[in-house]
DNA sequence: ATTTTGTTTGACCAAATGGTCAATCGGACG
DNA sequence: CGTCCGATTGACCATTTGGTCAAACAAAAT
């Protein structure tokens, strides 16, 4: 497997099937519970072609990891200190429910690293993520000094649009058996839900 | 192991520590990801051992998740239709942070069997907590349609006290971690923020 | 057509895992 | 003291698991 070259159709297909597949079964059991057996079988290859594209078990979940927080920050980089203080929170937050409904697996897949204490990623939210915390929560305390939005304590405010939207993701077999029939989609109503919150919240 | 007799001295004290100790990796690594030699090693205990006090590792998790709905269901019980509903919903809330912070565990251990896919508590969750969730959402629209609180939907907004407070339990190592030096206690500071964001939110 | 390079797999291995069992230990009690 | 019964364990077992490897297969490249 060479991954400095540019990898042929088989190559792409294959690694894509795995990283699909380990996704799937990773976020639901977790790192130690997930097999490649398992991983395999949902990605229709062989074991031992399995480890002929990833060296081993870790290997795979950290392309998976590494995919993820990508994803994951995005939305909070995109946070703008010259746009509108509340729209640009709650545009933040639209978008961080978005990633929970089109990429519901990843939110697990991280949630299961937290759980098991983030060894594996331990030191990105150390580095890479804390940072860009602080920094936009910098920008938050600004926008309260300037009376731009009501006085929150910018950590927690970030910390409570990962967990409201989040949720959905992560508890999405809870809230779906509580709301009742499994036709519902909680997604709308989550929506104009969160947007009232914090538009209260936020309101100067 | 006679569970109808009362337990000797013995048995009350291996039995729970087996169960602290299967906390412990069960809500660390789920149910799949954990072994019984780990169990054994936590609890001080050789692993045939374990099995005489609990007939599988089955077992085990089935005697933790009953445990738990108690623990978990009791606070929302608690709310009054009769007291005063910001009030009540407040301290519903404050309890369920305070279950967060002392047993962050049982949260985690909750939290991995609702990412597995709720394989061992599904029945429970369409039962139990549906109907003891549908009872207090009906009072939740009384007091809206009474005008005693602002209009929610009642059902997430059960979900955002369960999201923002299980949070600080679930995401504890990133809260942590996000927040800097390891000596910070998060927990005061998060009961500040979220009486602002619910007494805002339902603020008639 | 043949070589070369990349892909796939059956067979295999050592370690880990859930679980069993006969044998032993230890304390209470006659 | 000896008996009894609950508590404990070393040895063991079948299966699962992460990983290896040589051999077979396929697809380009010559």
């Amino acid at each position: 497997m060479n991954r400095t070259r540019p990898q042929s159709r088989i190559q792409a297909r294959n690694s894509a099937a795995i990283l699909d597949a380990a996704l799937q079964v990773f976020s639901q059991q977790g790192f130690r519970g997930a097999t490649l057996d398992q991983i395999a079988d949902v990605a229709g290859l062989s074991k031992p072609n399995l480890l002929y594209y990833f060296a081993s078990k870790e290997a795979i979940h950290q392309a998976l990891l590494g995919q993820l927080l990508h994803i994951w920050l995005d939305p909070l980089r995109a946070i703008d200190a010259t746009g509108d203080p509340v729209a640009e929170l709650l545009a933040y937050m639209r978008r961080k429910l978005q990633l929970s409904r089109e990429y519901p697996r990843e939110s697990r897949l991280f949630a299961n690293e937290i759980l098991q204490g983030a060894p594996r990623i331990e030191a990105a939210i150390k580095g890479e993520l804390k940072a860009l915390v602080d920094a936009k929560a910098a920008i938050i305390r600004d926008w309260v000094a300037a009376g731009k939005i009501a006085a929150v304590h910018p950590h927690h405010l970030i910390f409570s649009i990962w967990a409201l939207t989040q949720h959905y993701a992560d508890f999405d077999v809870q809230v779906r058996l509580v709301l009742g029939g499994e036709a519902v989609d909680p997604y709308p109503e989550a929506q104009t839900y969160l947007e009232t919150l914090f538009r209260k919240l936020l309101a100067p």
